[in-house]
DNA sequence: GGCGCTAACCTAAGAGCCGTAGGAAGTGGC
DNA sequence: GCCACTTCCTACGGCTCTTAGGTTAGCGCC
């Protein structure tokens, strides 16, 4: 009996590509050991089960996500920084399908990363002049438009023929000036 | 035989109650089927299946989330009525998580619908003068905005402990002032 | 009042999913 | 060379949706 030779990472990475390429929704304990050459009830060597693979999927996602974040607003300020941000989000996102939507639910798994990306946009947010509860709301409500456009972009979700990345840079253009002014108000 | 007498209407209806307290995952045909007191196969006779069911389902939560939407902003403008429109389609999807859930993805059965609330926020918009691609630009952002709350609430994606109706009301604050310098550029 | 048709409901069965149990075979340490 | 460990297997159970085919209840019509 050939051994593959499997690893929780390959496993893991394996149903990261799935999921990008057919849909979270097509990863399936049986896809995936179709695709590493092994039957199903292998993968439990290595895995919880499907829980736990799903746990695994959005620790890696929000790694990734993390990993790419960190660096973009680096030197920039304000506009610029949540443009960069905002570009880069997306990018991920519509690059990573399945992974961006392995993120949702919230779970522990990704804790680490989410206070990272968290303290991240904190800290764009005191260019802002934004503090305390204030930065919260504000960190709250930049991550509901890019989280919500990302999600809709995905789904297929606006239907109208205008192109997509124009209403992005006028989304995040709105939430600069909005942020700006809400700054302003202190 | 006892029978129970279901139409396609009690069916759905059925459907939506569980989904909105059980979740929309909890939502399967033999739940169902148990729920009207029926066997499974039975329901073939008011549906066609599992997929026809989440079609009526998204067709029935954008109907009634129209209905919620149309009358919220009348006699308001700008940002009375987005802070409305935003309230009322907030207070909606906590109270009908399930049904909420079933309007992703987009699917043709919630087109007229989606048409009917597009027109209202565009009216909305118009009073910010925007208009054309920079009204649907605006559109986008709203509609990201709010249904990314929404959704990262449900899921309870908002971990620190600050209040969300604060933070709600700050975003659509801040996206009206977005919206209103948007205006003031053209 | 009784017949027949429609449709609502059933049982049975199949394919696919996840997950568990228990056994065989390859691989590394002594 | 042998033993222990790990990987991988077959076999099975329970759940899902779905189809096929049969039974029965109730309404319209003669």
């Amino acid at each position: 009996m050939a051994r593959v030779g499997l690893t929780k990472e390959l496993v893991v990475l394996a149903a990261a590509e799935i999921a990008d390429r057919d849909g979270l929704d097509a990863l399936t304990l049986a896809a995936l050991a179709a695709a590493l050459g092994v039957k199903t009830p292998s993968l439990y060597a290595h895995l919880g089960g499907l829980d736990d693979l799903r746990l695994r999927l959005a620790a890696l996602a929000a790694a990734q996500l993390g990993d790419v974040l960190a660096p973009a607003a680096a030197g920039l300020s304000r506009g610029e920084a949540l443009r960069e941000i905002g570009h880069v989000y997306r990018q991920w996102a519509n690059e990573h399908p399945g992974l961006y939507a392995a993120l949702q639910p919230a779970s522990p798994a990704r804790e680490p990363a989410a206070e990272q990306v968290l303290a991240l946009v904190l800290a764009v947010l005191r260019g802002y002049g934004l503090e305390g509860d204030q930065a919260i709301h504000a960190a709250r409500t930049v991550r509901a438009a890019l989280h919500g456009f990302v999600t809709l972009e995905a789904q297929g979700g606006f239907g109208i023929p205008v192109d997509l990345g124009d209403s992005f840079a006028w989304m995040l253009a709105a939430l600069d000036r909005g942020l700006a002014s809400a700054g302003d108000l202190t």
